[in-house]
DNA sequence: ATCTGTATAGTACGAACCGTACTATAGCTG
DNA sequence: CAGCTATAGTACGGTTCGTACTATACAGAT
Protein backbone atom coordinates (compact mmCIF):
# COMPACT_ATOMS: atom_id res chain seq x y z
CA UNK A 1 0.00 0.00 0.00
CA UNK A 2 2.18 3.15 -1.05
CA UNK A 3 4.47 2.97 0.98
CA UNK A 4 8.11 3.73 -0.10
CA UNK A 5 11.63 4.42 1.72
CA UNK A 6 10.93 8.30 2.03
CA UNK A 7 13.75 9.09 0.68
CA UNK A 8 13.89 6.99 -2.66
CA UNK A 9 15.69 8.59 -5.50
CA UNK A 10 17.04 12.18 -3.23
CA UNK A 11 20.24 12.46 -3.90
CA UNK A 12 23.04 11.73 -6.38
CA UNK A 13 21.25 10.94 -9.61
CA UNK A 14 18.64 14.44 -9.64
CA UNK A 15 21.68 16.21 -11.25
CA UNK A 16 20.75 19.56 -12.71
CA UNK A 17 17.82 19.79 -14.55
CA UNK A 18 17.84 20.80 -18.27
CA UNK A 19 15.62 23.29 -19.64
CA UNK A 20 15.56 24.91 -22.77
CA UNK A 21 17.11 27.65 -21.06
CA UNK A 22 19.95 25.55 -20.43
CA UNK A 23 20.45 24.28 -24.04
CA UNK A 24 19.93 28.27 -24.91
CA UNK A 25 23.20 29.57 -22.92
CA UNK A 26 25.33 26.07 -24.33
CA UNK A 27 24.46 26.90 -27.24
CA UNK A 28 25.43 30.52 -27.72
CA UNK A 29 28.85 29.24 -25.48
CA UNK A 30 29.49 26.61 -28.34
CA UNK A 31 29.32 29.70 -31.26
CA UNK A 32 30.91 31.92 -29.55
CA UNK A 33 33.31 30.14 -27.46
CA UNK A 34 33.71 31.15 -24.14
CA UNK A 35 31.89 34.17 -23.30
CA UNK A 36 31.14 36.52 -20.13
CA UNK A 37 26.80 36.01 -19.14
CA UNK A 38 26.27 39.80 -20.60
CA UNK A 39 27.74 38.34 -23.68
CA UNK A 40 25.50 36.02 -23.99
CA UNK A 41 22.44 38.05 -23.07
CA UNK A 42 23.44 40.36 -26.03
CA UNK A 43 23.56 37.62 -28.11
CA UNK A 44 20.29 36.20 -26.97
CA UNK A 45 18.51 38.99 -27.44
CA UNK A 46 19.05 39.35 -30.93
CA UNK A 47 18.41 35.72 -31.55
CA UNK A 48 17.04 32.82 -29.33
CA UNK A 49 14.49 35.58 -26.96
CA UNK A 50 12.45 35.59 -30.12
CA UNK A 51 10.88 32.19 -30.12
CA UNK A 52 11.87 31.16 -26.33
CA UNK A 53 11.74 33.83 -24.14
CA UNK A 54 13.55 34.24 -20.73
CA UNK A 55 13.72 37.06 -18.20
CA UNK A 56 16.68 38.86 -17.73
CA UNK A 57 17.54 37.76 -14.26
CA UNK A 58 16.52 33.83 -15.14
CA UNK A 59 19.14 33.84 -17.77
CA UNK A 60 21.89 35.31 -15.34
CA UNK A 61 21.12 33.11 -12.79
CA UNK A 62 21.53 29.91 -15.64
CA UNK A 63 25.62 29.77 -15.68
CA UNK A 64 25.72 29.73 -12.13
CA UNK A 65 23.14 26.58 -12.26
CA UNK A 66 25.12 25.07 -15.11
CA UNK A 67 28.37 24.99 -13.75
CA UNK A 68 26.88 23.48 -10.53
CA UNK A 69 25.88 20.68 -13.24
CA UNK A 70 29.35 20.22 -14.28
CA UNK A 71 28.21 21.55 -17.53
CA UNK A 72 30.20 24.84 -17.96
CA UNK A 73 33.73 26.13 -16.32
CA UNK A 74 33.81 29.29 -14.86
CA UNK A 75 36.90 31.26 -14.97
CA UNK A 76 38.22 34.69 -14.07
CA UNK A 77 39.03 37.65 -16.59
CA UNK A 78 42.00 39.20 -15.67
CA UNK A 79 42.07 42.71 -15.80
CA UNK A 80 39.29 45.25 -16.93
CA UNK A 81 35.91 44.27 -14.58
CA UNK A 82 37.18 40.82 -14.35
CA UNK A 83 34.05 39.08 -14.85
CA UNK A 84 32.93 35.47 -14.76
CA UNK A 85 33.69 33.99 -18.24
CA UNK A 86 31.98 30.56 -19.05
CA UNK A 87 33.52 27.77 -20.84
CA UNK A 88 31.51 24.35 -22.42
CA UNK A 89 32.65 21.22 -20.37
CA UNK A 90 32.69 17.92 -22.00
CA UNK A 91 30.09 17.39 -20.43
CA UNK A 92 28.07 20.24 -21.78
CA UNK A 93 29.41 19.93 -24.97
CA UNK A 94 27.51 16.11 -25.16
CA UNK A 95 24.58 17.22 -22.92
CA UNK A 96 23.97 19.54 -25.87
CA UNK A 97 24.66 17.44 -29.01
CA UNK A 98 22.80 14.53 -27.09
CA UNK A 99 19.54 17.31 -26.93
CA UNK A 100 20.26 18.46 -30.81
CA UNK A 101 20.29 15.41 -32.18
CA UNK A 102 17.33 13.79 -30.01
CA UNK A 103 13.84 14.02 -31.79
CA UNK A 104 11.85 14.79 -28.61
CA UNK A 105 10.40 17.88 -28.75
CA UNK A 106 8.64 19.56 -25.41
CA UNK A 107 4.86 20.90 -26.52
CA UNK A 108 5.09 24.67 -28.24
CA UNK A 109 4.08 26.79 -25.33
CA UNK A 110 1.83 30.17 -26.23
CA UNK A 111 0.33 33.08 -24.12
CA UNK A 112 -1.99 35.07 -26.36
CA UNK A 113 -4.01 37.41 -24.28
CA UNK A 114 -5.54 39.09 -27.90
CA UNK A 115 -7.11 35.87 -28.19
CA UNK A 116 -7.86 35.57 -24.29
CA UNK A 117 -9.69 38.40 -24.57
CA UNK A 118 -11.46 37.40 -27.59
CA UNK A 119 -12.55 34.47 -25.71
CA UNK A 120 -14.31 36.70 -23.50
CA UNK A 121 -15.82 38.63 -25.54
CA UNK A 122 -14.06 41.56 -26.57
CA UNK A 123 -14.09 43.43 -30.06
CA UNK A 124 -11.85 41.23 -32.56
CA UNK A 125 -10.76 44.47 -34.24
CA UNK A 126 -8.81 46.54 -31.42
CA UNK A 127 -7.60 43.27 -30.78
CA UNK A 128 -5.34 42.57 -34.56
CA UNK A 129 -4.52 45.75 -35.25
CA UNK A 130 -2.58 45.92 -32.13
CA UNK A 131 -1.25 42.50 -33.20
CA UNK A 132 -0.43 43.70 -35.95
CA UNK A 133 1.49 46.36 -34.83
CA UNK A 134 3.14 44.32 -32.73
CA UNK A 135 3.92 41.60 -35.44
CA UNK A 136 5.18 44.50 -37.34
CA UNK A 137 7.80 45.97 -35.29
CA UNK A 138 8.84 42.46 -34.81
CA UNK A 139 8.95 41.62 -38.34
CA UNK A 140 11.23 44.61 -39.32
CA UNK A 141 13.92 43.65 -35.83
CA UNK A 142 14.14 40.66 -37.09
CA UNK A 143 15.00 41.19 -40.68
CA UNK A 144 17.44 43.64 -38.97
CA UNK A 145 19.38 40.69 -36.94
CA UNK A 146 19.27 38.64 -40.32
CA UNK A 147 20.90 41.06 -42.34
CA UNK A 148 23.25 41.50 -39.48
CA UNK A 149 24.32 37.97 -40.14
CA UNK A 150 24.78 37.64 -43.51
CA UNK A 151 28.12 36.82 -44.37
CA UNK A 152 28.55 34.83 -41.41
CA UNK A 153 30.44 32.16 -40.01
CA UNK A 154 28.55 29.09 -41.54
CA UNK A 155 28.74 27.78 -37.54
CA UNK A 156 26.09 30.35 -37.92
CA UNK A 157 24.10 28.59 -40.08
CA UNK A 158 21.39 28.30 -37.92
CA UNK A 159 20.85 31.25 -35.92
CA UNK A 160 19.90 31.92 -39.77
CA UNK A 161 17.55 29.59 -40.22
CA UNK A 162 15.52 30.35 -37.18
CA UNK A 163 15.55 33.86 -37.94
CA UNK A 164 13.86 33.07 -41.13
CA UNK A 165 11.47 30.93 -39.62
CA UNK A 166 10.84 33.71 -37.16
CA UNK A 167 10.46 36.07 -40.19
CA UNK A 168 7.89 33.79 -41.56
CA UNK A 169 6.26 33.48 -39.08
CA UNK A 170 5.28 36.96 -38.35
CA UNK A 171 4.88 37.29 -41.49
CA UNK A 172 2.35 34.88 -41.94
CA UNK A 173 0.37 36.17 -39.07
CA UNK A 174 0.26 39.94 -40.16
CA UNK A 175 -0.56 38.85 -43.22
CA UNK A 176 -3.29 36.71 -42.22
CA UNK A 177 -4.98 39.30 -39.50
CA UNK A 178 -4.62 42.03 -41.97
CA UNK A 179 -6.69 40.34 -44.61
CA UNK A 180 -9.25 40.07 -41.62
CA UNK A 181 -9.15 43.61 -41.26
CA UNK A 182 -9.53 44.53 -44.94
CA UNK A 183 -12.26 41.70 -45.65
CA UNK A 184 -14.35 43.39 -41.85
CA UNK A 185 -13.81 47.09 -43.35
CA UNK A 186 -15.00 45.99 -46.53
CA UNK A 187 -18.13 44.05 -44.63
CA UNK A 188 -18.63 46.77 -41.58
CA UNK A 189 -18.83 49.80 -42.99
CA UNK A 190 -19.89 50.16 -46.50
CA UNK B 1 20.31 61.47 -4.64
CA UNK B 2 17.68 59.06 -5.25
CA UNK B 3 16.47 58.93 -1.45
CA UNK B 4 13.09 57.99 -1.35
CA UNK B 5 11.20 57.50 1.40
CA UNK B 6 11.58 53.87 1.63
CA UNK B 7 8.10 52.88 2.08
CA UNK B 8 6.88 54.44 -0.60
CA UNK B 9 3.49 53.07 -2.38
CA UNK B 10 3.68 49.94 -0.09
CA UNK B 11 0.40 49.43 1.21
CA UNK B 12 -3.60 49.98 1.17
CA UNK B 13 -3.05 50.23 -2.80
CA UNK B 14 -1.18 46.84 -3.97
CA UNK B 15 -4.38 45.49 -4.07
CA UNK B 16 -4.07 41.53 -5.89
CA UNK B 17 -2.29 41.33 -9.02
CA UNK B 18 -4.60 40.32 -12.12
CA UNK B 19 -2.89 37.85 -14.50
CA UNK B 20 -4.24 36.61 -17.59
CA UNK B 21 -4.65 33.58 -15.45
CA UNK B 22 -7.44 35.98 -13.35
CA UNK B 23 -8.80 36.82 -16.36
CA UNK B 24 -9.25 33.88 -17.53
CA UNK B 25 -11.22 32.39 -14.28
CA UNK B 26 -13.45 35.54 -14.16
CA UNK B 27 -14.55 34.67 -17.39
CA UNK B 28 -15.32 31.46 -17.34
CA UNK B 29 -17.30 32.31 -14.37
CA UNK B 30 -18.93 34.66 -15.95
CA UNK B 31 -19.65 32.15 -18.76
CA UNK B 32 -20.80 29.20 -16.59
CA UNK B 33 -22.32 30.66 -13.71
CA UNK B 34 -21.14 29.85 -10.12
CA UNK B 35 -18.83 27.27 -10.40
CA UNK B 36 -16.31 24.73 -8.74
CA UNK B 37 -12.43 24.94 -9.15
CA UNK B 38 -13.15 21.90 -11.41
CA UNK B 39 -15.62 22.81 -13.73
CA UNK B 40 -13.70 25.78 -14.69
CA UNK B 41 -10.49 23.93 -14.82
CA UNK B 42 -12.64 21.26 -17.29
CA UNK B 43 -13.80 24.47 -19.30
CA UNK B 44 -10.01 25.88 -19.56
CA UNK B 45 -8.41 22.47 -21.00
CA UNK B 46 -11.28 22.88 -24.34
CA UNK B 47 -10.77 26.27 -24.54
CA UNK B 48 -8.96 28.88 -22.87
CA UNK B 49 -5.74 26.62 -22.67
CA UNK B 50 -4.91 26.30 -26.06
CA UNK B 51 -3.70 30.18 -26.16
CA UNK B 52 -3.20 30.69 -22.60
CA UNK B 53 -1.57 27.78 -20.90
CA UNK B 54 -1.93 27.38 -17.10
CA UNK B 55 -0.53 24.29 -15.01
CA UNK B 56 -3.51 22.89 -12.91
CA UNK B 57 -2.00 24.26 -9.69
CA UNK B 58 -1.62 27.50 -10.64
CA UNK B 59 -5.30 27.39 -11.59
CA UNK B 60 -6.34 26.11 -8.52
CA UNK B 61 -4.76 28.47 -6.57
CA UNK B 62 -6.26 31.58 -8.69
CA UNK B 63 -9.85 31.41 -6.95
CA UNK B 64 -8.86 31.60 -3.55
CA UNK B 65 -6.16 34.70 -4.50
CA UNK B 66 -9.10 36.59 -6.21
CA UNK B 67 -11.50 35.97 -3.36
CA UNK B 68 -8.72 37.65 -1.12
CA UNK B 69 -8.82 40.76 -3.73
CA UNK B 70 -12.61 40.62 -3.62
CA UNK B 71 -13.41 39.50 -6.81
CA UNK B 72 -15.27 36.52 -6.90
CA UNK B 73 -16.83 35.22 -3.76
CA UNK B 74 -16.88 31.50 -2.39
CA UNK B 75 -19.61 29.66 -1.10
CA UNK B 76 -20.04 25.25 0.43
CA UNK B 77 -21.73 23.40 -1.86
CA UNK B 78 -24.46 21.97 0.19
CA UNK B 79 -24.40 17.69 0.16
CA UNK B 80 -21.79 15.69 -1.99
CA UNK B 81 -18.33 16.55 -1.65
CA UNK B 82 -19.56 19.88 -0.36
CA UNK B 83 -16.76 21.63 -2.43
CA UNK B 84 -16.34 25.67 -2.77
CA UNK B 85 -18.13 27.33 -5.63
CA UNK B 86 -17.53 30.48 -7.17
CA UNK B 87 -19.10 33.38 -8.25
CA UNK B 88 -18.15 37.11 -9.49
CA UNK B 89 -18.34 39.76 -7.34
CA UNK B 90 -19.86 43.75 -9.18
CA UNK B 91 -15.56 44.07 -8.42
CA UNK B 92 -15.13 40.88 -10.38
CA UNK B 93 -17.55 42.12 -12.95
CA UNK B 94 -15.95 45.41 -13.49
CA UNK B 95 -12.26 44.10 -13.37
CA UNK B 96 -13.23 41.84 -16.27
CA UNK B 97 -15.08 44.49 -17.95
CA UNK B 98 -12.47 46.78 -17.68
CA UNK B 99 -9.85 44.51 -19.10
CA UNK B 100 -12.22 43.28 -22.00
CA UNK B 101 -13.03 46.78 -23.33
CA UNK B 102 -9.65 48.28 -22.61
CA UNK B 103 -7.12 47.81 -25.93
CA UNK B 104 -4.09 47.24 -24.04
CA UNK B 105 -2.26 43.70 -24.38
CA UNK B 106 0.52 42.10 -23.24
CA UNK B 107 3.59 40.95 -25.96
CA UNK B 108 2.54 37.36 -26.81
CA UNK B 109 4.60 34.92 -25.18
CA UNK B 110 6.41 32.09 -26.97
CA UNK B 111 8.58 28.87 -26.01
CA UNK B 112 9.32 27.27 -29.07
CA UNK B 113 11.53 24.36 -28.62
CA UNK B 114 11.60 23.68 -32.06
CA UNK B 115 13.24 26.62 -33.23
CA UNK B 116 15.56 26.69 -30.58
CA UNK B 117 16.91 23.22 -31.83
CA UNK B 118 16.86 24.64 -35.24
CA UNK B 119 19.07 27.41 -34.01
CA UNK B 120 21.28 25.13 -32.14
CA UNK B 121 22.06 23.20 -35.60
CA UNK B 122 19.89 21.05 -35.76
CA UNK B 123 18.35 19.38 -38.71
CA UNK B 124 14.94 21.03 -39.30
CA UNK B 125 13.32 18.27 -41.33
CA UNK B 126 12.37 15.75 -37.85
CA UNK B 127 11.29 19.09 -36.42
CA UNK B 128 9.03 20.07 -38.49
CA UNK B 129 7.69 17.07 -38.82
CA UNK B 130 7.04 16.54 -35.29
CA UNK B 131 5.54 20.09 -34.89
CA UNK B 132 3.69 18.92 -38.25
CA UNK B 133 2.28 15.80 -36.20
CA UNK B 134 1.84 17.80 -33.02
CA UNK B 135 -0.31 20.66 -34.82
CA UNK B 136 -1.96 18.04 -37.02
CA UNK B 137 -3.37 16.73 -33.41
CA UNK B 138 -4.10 19.91 -32.01
CA UNK B 139 -5.96 20.99 -35.12
CA UNK B 140 -8.48 17.82 -34.65
CA UNK B 141 -9.07 18.76 -31.52
CA UNK B 142 -9.53 22.46 -31.59
CA UNK B 143 -12.17 21.37 -34.70
CA UNK B 144 -13.57 19.08 -31.90
CA UNK B 145 -14.39 21.59 -29.32
CA UNK B 146 -15.67 23.94 -31.90
CA UNK B 147 -17.97 20.92 -33.29
CA UNK B 148 -19.27 20.55 -30.02
CA UNK B 149 -20.32 24.67 -29.51
CA UNK B 150 -22.58 24.26 -32.62
CA UNK B 151 -25.86 26.11 -31.32
CA UNK B 152 -24.52 27.28 -28.07
CA UNK B 153 -25.64 30.13 -26.57
CA UNK B 154 -24.93 33.36 -28.33
CA UNK B 155 -22.87 34.33 -24.60
CA UNK B 156 -20.28 31.81 -26.46
CA UNK B 157 -19.85 34.04 -29.01
CA UNK B 158 -16.02 34.79 -28.08
CA UNK B 159 -15.47 31.36 -27.35
CA UNK B 160 -16.56 30.34 -30.56
CA UNK B 161 -14.35 33.27 -32.51
CA UNK B 162 -11.23 31.81 -30.26
CA UNK B 163 -11.35 28.94 -31.19
CA UNK B 164 -11.80 29.28 -35.08
CA UNK B 165 -8.49 31.90 -34.42
CA UNK B 166 -6.81 28.84 -32.96
CA UNK B 167 -7.96 26.78 -35.58
CA UNK B 168 -6.33 29.36 -38.40
CA UNK B 169 -3.76 29.60 -36.37
CA UNK B 170 -2.89 25.71 -36.51
CA UNK B 171 -3.54 25.27 -39.85
CA UNK B 172 -1.54 28.17 -41.31
CA UNK B 173 1.31 26.81 -39.42
CA UNK B 174 0.61 23.33 -40.43
CA UNK B 175 0.11 24.19 -44.23
CA UNK B 176 3.05 26.20 -43.66
CA UNK B 177 5.49 23.24 -42.64
CA UNK B 178 3.99 20.80 -44.89
CA UNK B 179 4.70 22.89 -48.08
CA UNK B 180 8.49 23.42 -46.41
CA UNK B 181 8.85 19.65 -45.92
CA UNK B 182 7.65 18.73 -49.21
CA UNK B 183 9.95 21.24 -50.97
CA UNK B 184 12.84 19.86 -49.20
CA UNK B 185 11.89 16.47 -50.21
CA UNK B 186 11.69 17.46 -53.55
CA UNK B 187 15.18 18.83 -53.86
CA UNK B 188 16.92 16.73 -50.97
CA UNK B 189 16.27 13.20 -52.72
CA UNK B 190 15.91 13.28 -56.25
C1' DA C 1 -22.97 -5.15 0.74
C1' DT C 2 -18.42 -4.56 -0.15
C1' DC C 3 -14.31 -4.81 -2.67
C1' DT C 4 -11.49 -2.89 -6.16
C1' DG C 5 -10.24 -0.36 -9.92
C1' DT C 6 -10.57 3.91 -12.52
C1' DA C 7 -11.82 8.56 -13.22
C1' DT C 8 -12.42 12.62 -10.73
C1' DA C 9 -10.87 16.34 -7.74
C1' DG C 10 -7.86 18.06 -5.62
C1' DT C 11 -3.31 19.41 -1.99
C1' DA C 12 1.72 19.60 -0.47
C1' DC C 13 6.00 21.19 -1.17
C1' DG C 14 10.48 22.62 -2.63
C1' DA C 15 12.84 24.37 -6.55
C1' DA C 16 12.71 27.49 -10.18
C1' DC C 17 11.13 31.71 -11.96
C1' DC C 18 9.94 36.44 -12.24
C1' DG C 19 9.60 41.54 -11.83
C1' DT C 20 10.99 45.48 -9.42
C1' DA C 21 14.29 47.80 -7.70
C1' DC C 22 18.67 48.67 -6.69
C1' DT C 23 24.02 48.68 -7.25
C1' DA C 24 28.31 49.14 -9.48
C1' DT C 25 31.70 49.79 -13.10
C1' DA C 26 33.26 51.92 -17.62
C1' DG C 27 33.71 55.21 -20.88
C1' DC C 28 32.66 59.76 -22.53
C1' DT C 29 32.02 64.79 -22.37
C1' DG C 30 32.79 69.05 -20.99
C1' DC D 1 38.29 64.97 -12.98
C1' DA D 2 33.16 65.61 -11.95
C1' DG D 3 29.15 64.25 -13.61
C1' DC D 4 26.34 61.69 -16.95
C1' DT D 5 24.88 57.80 -19.50
C1' DA D 6 25.30 53.17 -20.98
C1' DT D 7 26.69 48.87 -19.50
C1' DA D 8 26.62 44.94 -16.42
C1' DG D 9 24.98 43.09 -13.20
C1' DT D 10 22.74 41.55 -7.91
C1' DA D 11 19.10 41.35 -4.15
C1' DC D 12 14.97 39.93 -2.77
C1' DG D 13 10.40 38.39 -1.92
C1' DG D 14 6.36 36.89 -4.00
C1' DT D 15 4.63 33.69 -7.70
C1' DT D 16 4.71 29.86 -10.49
C1' DC D 17 5.76 25.31 -11.62
C1' DG D 18 6.27 20.23 -11.75
C1' DT D 19 6.26 16.07 -9.22
C1' DA D 20 4.22 13.51 -6.29
C1' DC D 21 0.91 12.40 -3.35
C1' DT D 22 -4.03 12.22 -1.30
C1' DA D 23 -8.83 11.66 -1.31
C1' DT D 24 -13.51 11.07 -2.89
C1' DA D 25 -17.09 9.10 -6.09
C1' DC D 26 -18.98 5.79 -8.84
C1' DA D 27 -19.28 1.45 -11.71
C1' DG D 28 -19.00 -3.18 -12.05
C1' DA D 29 -17.50 -7.66 -10.12
C1' DT D 30 -17.95 -10.86 -6.14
Amino acid sequence: MNVKPPDANTASDDATRLTGTSFAVLTLIELLGPSTPYDLKQALERSIANFWMVPHTTFYAEPTRLVKGGFLSEQQESGGRRRKVYSLTDAGRSALEAWRSSPELTPPQLREEGVLKIFAGADPIPVFRARCDWHRAKLAELEGYLEALTGADPAWEGARASLQVGVAYNRMLLEAMERFLESQAATGSP
